[in-house]
DNA sequence: CCGTATCCACAACGATACTG
DNA sequence: CAGTATCGTTGTGGATACGG
């Protein structure tokens, strides 16, 4: 990247105020990007998460109410009927905004660290095209939302469902 | 997002293979990620690594020698000139397709944590227009490289360089 | 089935001190 | 300037046990 500008200060806005170093705050563990992950996926079970991102129970309980803190899920009952109580996790609109960064490392995990290829495709639920993390400099891309994301299991040519 | 295909699996792929998790593992902590955001704005020494990251040397040191053993950076001589050999920390190109990953992170940062607005500016260098994270389903849709992103200090309104 | 509380192990961090 | 070594503290995570 080429900077530009006043950089006399160069060493002043890295630390404090830096935008990346803000959401990793929020992002702080492994377990909370999982988190994030497994609720795109549709995950909004306590045990679910717990045995989807592959974690212990306190770690997720943990990871969720951090999540809720800053903002990114919401806990909202449900089954409401009678003495049972039980709350079910969704992301806010804040949360979903950050489909980019949980795409963003799956893509480049997919390129380098899947040596048989990605486990998961995404793909356009309507065009059927593939779905990437790109960089823009037009304001007219229009940005893709998860929705309208398909994601499937990558069977490797073409296998039949038995 | 929709899930298709067999889903049985659904908590198969979830823990061990995900792509998320694989990336996860290398920027395993916050520094780690911020070295990485650094070598995008060019850093290249140990010391500026420490100061600008804001953290403490033994931190850099154990995040640059991960980022190595994992191939995303490369650390190669400077100064060969007699006995002093030193080395600088440079992107692989790897590395340099972790550019989405942070530039997520900072696009989701300034638009949910910065209530002063965005402290960086990132601009096409050639038309000014400015850079953000999509996500696009059409093969043809550009891929913007790091060196034709330009980073300012945002200064609010025109404010005339002393 | 949905969590919380407690305890222990380990990994990451900062402070400090030291080497070339 | 460019690191490494050590150490005490904290944070994160897993195991287990317990309560709604």
């Amino acid at each position: 990247m080429r900077l530009v500008g006043p950089l006399q200060d160069r060493d002043a806005w890295a630390a404090d105020a830096c935008s990346a170093a803000r959401t990793l705050d929020i992002l702080a563990t492994k377990a909370s990007f999982l988190v994030v992950r497994e609720l795109f996926y549709g995950t909004t079970r306590f045990d679910d998460f717990v045995r989807r991102v592959g974690t212990s129970a306190p770690t997720i309980a943990r990871a969720l109410s951090r999540l809720e803190d800053a903002g990114v899920i919401a806990r909202t009952p449900y089954r409401t009927d009678g003495h049972r109580a039980r709350d079910e996790y969704r992301l806010t609109e804040a949360g979903e905004e950050l489909l980019p960064v949980i795409m963003a490392l799956i893509q480049w995990g997919d390129a380098h660290l899947q040596p048989d290829g990605p486990p998961l495709r995404f793909h356009d639920v309507t065009t059927q095209q593939q779905v990437r993390v790109a960089l823009v400099a037009t304001p007219d891309t229009p940005q893709l939302e998860s929705r309208q994301i398909q994601v499937a299991v990558h069977s490797p040519a073409g296998r039949a469902n038995s």
